[in-house]
DNA sequence: ATGGTTGCAAACACTTTGCACATGA
DNA sequence: TCATGTGCAAAGTGTTTGCAACCAT
């Protein structure tokens, strides 16, 4: 049962396990898009777990200091969450539908090393999305 | 003079040239961070020329539509805008003292083509942003 | 003269906060 | 039990919109 996954990942980070942190860590862990607050409210909804909008902002900033999630932005004016256990990996954004595809195995590793020694600047973390039409929407 | 360029730029963007939009026109060019609006606000009004939030908001978007600036986020929950004239390149992001460098001449085309491929993705833009600490916060 | 621009005020979307009550460990 | 988490309502950002007045061409 995946709860029980989930509960561990919780108590690792020092949070209690409530129906709404459970729920939301396993929509986290099926999606494979990074998910907007509206989406998670959606999803709590249609599984019947009542919580305020007030607290689902408390529960992902929560995860997001603690390290199980990532706070990301696709330009939309939002954020949007993802699970920070995810290698590695960008997105790829369609302008005409909206879809965000993963890519992974991208050598942004190697710019690292080249910017931290040129401008002794000390990378923690980096994006890189790509904007344009995805396959379908180029027919 | 400067102004004089600047006519012309929103001349050729089919924009009237009012006094906002010369002075925010040449904010971005002398800035070199891209900018956001409480800073064109706070431009504006030490520059003595009144401009509501509405308008400056409003000159951003249509500076954007009609490709003279580009539009990006930086994890901060609000838009910056940038001359879109500046060529291809990517920031670091003091998560100390905000200070934002530019970066250029980095490798990101030739992953462009693989994911083009690869993908069957259109690339029409992409975003790179590195966060970290700058050299001198490092002290 | 007139169509594009602006100011103002109001609304909107997204996110945060304070405080009393509720709940998981 | 009791620190932690939640609901509710209110407020705080950042951004957009409608409409009448205004101004650049």
């Amino acid at each position: 049962m995946i709860t029980h996954n989930c509960k561990t990942e919780l108590k690792d980070a020092d949070m209690k396990a409530t129906p709404a942190r459970l729920a939301i860590l396993q929509l986290l862990e099926k999606t494979d898009e990074p998910i907007d607050v509206a989406t998670i409210t959606d999803f709590l909804k249609r599984n019947n777990i009542k919580a305020d909008q007030a607290t689902i902002f408390r529960i992902v900033n929560m995860f997001t200091d603690r390290g199980l999630t990532r706070q990301i932005q696709l330009n939309e004016g939002k954020f949007r969450y993802e699970l920070s256990s995810k290698p590695d990996h960008h997105h790829l954004i369609c302008e005409k539908c909206a879809k965000i595809e993963d890519i992974s195995d991208c050598a942004v590793g190697i710019l690292e090393k080249e910017i931290e020694k040129k401008k002794q600047f000390k990378i923690i973390s980096h994006s890189l999305e790509f904007f344009g039409t995805c396959a379908d929407c180029q027919k």
